[in-house]
This record gives C-alpha cells, sequence and structure tokens, in this order.
DNA sequence: CGATTGACGTACG
DNA sequence: TCGTACGCCAATC
C-alpha cells in the first residue's frame, strides 16, 4: 500500500461523509474535484474499499452522473438496502433512478451550497 | 510481471 | 435517443 494511494481514498471518503443529507453526489463530481479529472473510475473502487474504513463512509449517495444507482449490488446489507437509505433521505427512486437527480445533486467543488 | 476487470465518463455511429 | 467503443488508473487474477 503506498501511502499516495491511502490518502487519494482517503480524501474521496472526506468529501463523501460531506454531503448533506438528502442529497447525492457523483463519481465525476469527486474525482474532479479531486483532480483526478477522468479518473472517476478510482472513485468507485475507493467506495468498494470504504466498507473497510472507519468511520464508515455514506456510499449510498454516491451515484453515476445520470443519478442511476449502479453500485447498488456492492452493499453489504444488499442491493434494496441502498434504495430504501435514500428514500428514508426524502429522495425519490424509480427503476434504480434518483428522480429530480439534478435538484439534489450536491457538488463537493460548490460546497457552499445555499439551498441546503 | 502481463492480462483482465471495474460502484465511470466521454465520444462516436 | 440508444447502444457500442475507448480511455483512465488501480487492484486483482
Amino acid at each position: 500500500m503506498k501511502q499516495s494511494t491511502v490518502n487519494f481514498y482517503d480524501m474521496i471518503y472526506q468529501v463523501v461523509r460531506l454531503v448533506p443529507k438528502g442529497r447525492v453526489t457523483t463519481y465525476g463530481a469527486i474525482a474532479k474535484y479531486l483532480a483526478t479529472g477522468k479518473s472517476a473510475r478510482m472513485v468507485g473502487w475507493a467506495m468498494n474499499n470504504s466498507f473497510n474504513v472507519k468511520p464508515k463512509v455514506p456510499a449510498h449517495r454516491v451515484v453515476n452522473k445520470i443519478g442511476l444507482l449502479t453500485g447498488k449490488f456492492h452493499f453489504k446489507n444488499g442491493p434494496d438496502e441502498m434504495q430504501h437509505l435514500l428514500e428514508k433521505e426524502g429522495i425519490l427512486i424509480i427503476e434504480d433512478q434518483i428522480q429530480n437527480f439534478e435538484k439534489i445533486f450536491w457538488d463537493p467543488t460548490i460546497k457552499l451550497d445555499i439551498t441546503n
């Protein structure tokens, strides 16, 4: 394990934890925020490892660019858990796709959002 | 050590 | 508008 890689993952975890309740962000947004640019895949890879990290990361608030719950199958509690958690936060999901995604989307780059 | 895969994203047809 | 191809970068096989 290289320290640089650990640091990279740690940054991702911190960003995900900053996502407010009832809001979601995307892998690409996080990757861009970390200046990794096109390496959005690495963000997803970090999420996979996030289950082994403490405190645990709310990975259910991270979806792909179109607001699709692509990573729900990776959840330890089962794929339905991710959608359930999001719905519990007030997010409506239909066919694994977040409704009003643009409205609840939280960009880490902004991070100062007033709409709350 | 080389080939394959993957919780993504963009480009192209 | 939808499906396919390719690029990124690390981890795994």
